[in-house]
DNA sequence: CCAAAAATTTAGGCACAACTAAAAAATTGT
DNA sequence: ACAATTTTTTAGTTGTGCCTAAATTTTTGG
């Protein structure tokens, strides 16, 4: 009663959460799919040697031809170096913008993991959104409020310039014993697996065995026994620190 | 040295942060602008008797063409019933809709506020940007890890079907002596303003005068006097608790 | 009550970013 | 070395959601 009145009403939506219209682009032409496909290309470049149209297809799960397009758009942006029908290089542009969506992407994994108490194996996707819309200012601030974390939950290191150290588990030979630093794969399906197993960050796995051609690769992980295929998407995804050449196998 | 060499590799981005074709749309037609819009309707709803489609145009900062195109889709989708050159209502499942995005904004609000420690003036923003990536069980673990809050931190209920208590602070008289219970303009500009002046949810204020015409209010806070307009926008978006018309006041 | 003003809708167009299909370039195999 | 295959690019289409301009409906005022 005398409550719903007046007509001249101060209520708006942010500028920053109505949708774009084509002028908005022309301000900030930067949107989340191209910041999508920067960080693609750089976590590519992370384990290929060279990154062409079709891996980032692979990554983006869309065609080639979405990508011809968008590589167009990202070098005119100065974020990419794209030869046709040769390949793709971040700028130091690029690689600047890569780096700080990295930056808040596993802050943002450290806020849902430990203070949220979100599963271990769920969040990578949710932060993969939100990173894109948290200022530096926000990421401070979560990094302040965990108390300056150095790695996400899955080991990977909050500022990527940080130098890699240690090597792929698939790298390992029998009789190392090596304590699991961090998982680059970070689908969800891959990461529930390799909980199950008990394959955590911090956790010492000895490497057991490895069949002839060099396929499958055995670790002890606490009382149990697994068997992993060696390849990019498993072992080759879990990193290790540990003794490089143990005695026992040298020549 | 060894680290890159395999072509076949798993890395991919989740199906969620991939930017949608034109097939995405036909499974979830609910977009971030569906979603903006509808919680747009809701917040009108609680200010005006009824909502048009130039009271939306405001709200969105969009043209009144933009919001018939929507609102044609917000309809054919059930979220709103929309007679032409008339008004806008929410149906059972818009209301629904707006009452779950007002939960996680809510939520998130506390989240920035209480652990991130950002400032209480400037997290509307981000919040009503995030609301539409978080799912229910995220906004259950919010609430959880900061022990169930009731309201956001400008004092709006989490829950927003909670039944309307307290008064607009434009409505106080002389002679009252109120405490404050809620802002619901968060437009950042505004808080700060009010946040200057000390104007914060559970602030006592005793209202000193009114100018004639009704359009200016003396409030004393604390030790200092402020003159506040008396219109939706200022004094009409600030809540209050506190007894209805003390009796020096009754004729 | 009818004309002027205001609000709303229709019509036509643009940018983003996906898609398919076809053309062009690069790589591979004999 | 040249034909076949693979990879990449070009061309043309779709859907979202904005815009402007013009047409329509509703409201307001003499």
């Amino acid at each position: 009663m005398a409550q719903k009145v007046a007509r001249e009403i101060a209520l708006r939506v942010p500028a920053s959460c109505r949708p774009k219209s084509a002028k908005d682009y022309e301000k900030s032409p930067i949107t989340e799919s191209i910041e999508e496909y920067t960080e693609g290309v750089y976590r590519l470049q992370e384990e290929l040697d060279e990154v062409g149209t079709g891996d980032i297809a692979k990554y983006m799960s869309c065609t080639s031809a979405s990508v011809t397009t968008m590589l167009k758009r990202m070098s005119d942006l100065g974020l990419v170096e794209h030869t046709p029908y040769q390949g793709v290089r971040l700028t130091e542009k690029g690689e600047a913008l890569s780096i700080s969506l990295l930056r808040k992407h596993r802050l943002l994994e450290c806020l849902l993991v430990d203070f949220l108490q979100l599963p271990w194996d769920d969040v990578h996707d949710l932060a993969c959104k939100l990173e894109h819309y948290i200022s530096e200012e926000v990421a401070d601030n979560i990094s302040k409020a965990l108390g300056s974390p150095v790695t996400c939950p899955h080991g990977n290191p909050i500022d990527a310039t940080t130098p890699v150290t240690g090597r792929r588990l698939s790298d390992c030979v029998p009789g190392e014993t090596v304590r699991i630093s961090k998982i680059t794969d970070e689908r969800p399906e891959f990461l529930t697996y390799i909980k199950t197993i008990g394959l955590l960050p911090k956790t010492v796995v000895a490497v057991q065995s490895r069949t002839p051609f060099g396929d499958v690769l055995t670790v002890q992980i606490e009382e149990s026994s697994e068997s992993l295929p060696i390849g990019r998407d498993v072992a080759g995804s879990i990193w290790v620190y540990g003794e490089k050449y143990p005695e026992a196998n040298r020549n």
